[in-house]
DNA sequence: AACCAGGAGAGAG
DNA sequence: CTCTCTCATGGT
């Protein structure tokens, strides 16, 4: 009745090895792509990312000077570019202030994710992102595929709180860095794919979280 | 041409 | 604590 594993043996089945998900050459550009990704795709926030490198603002230092006009324009395609502008020095501030200017020395204080969540901007999606692709610590990432996919198959229903589906995972599951981050990417991957069809329960339609066309929330609790 | 994308913060009740 | 609103741009 193991419905973690077994949905990731599916997953897996359907998707294959998902090694190097989350590109990204430092801990920091990873815990900047985490912030400019929120609700937009991750090509949008990887322009944008791009743009940063080019700059030369993909440091905590560099970050930390700069201007937030100038910010703005640089992450321009992957949008919420006034708030965006301002999480990333906030980002950037945390870790010169608290971390010595290096993301890495997170690894080696105490409540390492309470931390994040105290900079404006890092939300526990965000944090657990980069504590988990960023520091390669075990943290599981809940994002709104991973609720919608888990209540459409009546593991949780959908008020269920985002810390109680990660700890679903966690204590289901080996504590494992890597399989961490490949089940994230599964389910991430999985969500990408499209339905074709309308049935929600057609079979070759059970783990597709939007097979119900045009509705972003499931209308009612309708029973399996 | 609506609809949504690898969310988070702020405000109201 | 639980809704609800706003934020911006880019792609179907």
């Amino acid at each position: 009745m193991d419905m973690i594993k077994w949905l990731l043996e599916k997953l897996k089945g359907m998707y294959g090895e998902m090694s190097e998900w989350w590109p990204g050459e430092t801990p920091f550009h990873i815990a900047i792509g985490a912030i400019l990704t929120q609700n937009t795709t991750w090509t949008s926030a990887y322009k944008s990312l791009q743009n940063l490198i080019q700059a030369g603002l993909d440091t905590p230092e560099a970050l930390y000077k700069a201007d937030v006009n100038i910010l703005m324009e640089l992450i321009r395609p992957s949008g919420f570019m006034r708030q965006k502008a301002h999480y990333l020095k906030n980002l950037a501030e945390f870790v010169c202030r608290d971390l010595k200017c290096r993301l890495e020395n997170l690894r080696y204080v105490d409540n390492p994710r309470e931390k994040l969540l105290g900079v404006k901007g890092i939300g526990k999606e965000t944090a657990d992102s980069i504590l988990l692709y960023g520091l390669h610590l075990p943290y599981f990432v809940v994002d709104a595929y991973t609720k919608r996919l888990l209540s459409r198959l009546g593991i949780i229903d959908q008020k269920t709180y985002y810390d109680d589906i990660a700890r679903l995972f966690t204590e289901n599951l080996p504590k494992d860095v890597k399989l961490y981050q490949e089940y994230h990417a599964l389910i991430v991957e999985h969500a990408k794919r499209r339905c074709k069809k309308k049935n929600p329960l057609c079979q070759s339609c059970l783990l597709k979280d939007q097979c119900l066309v045009g509705k972003k929330e499931d209308q009612d609790t309708q029973d399996v």
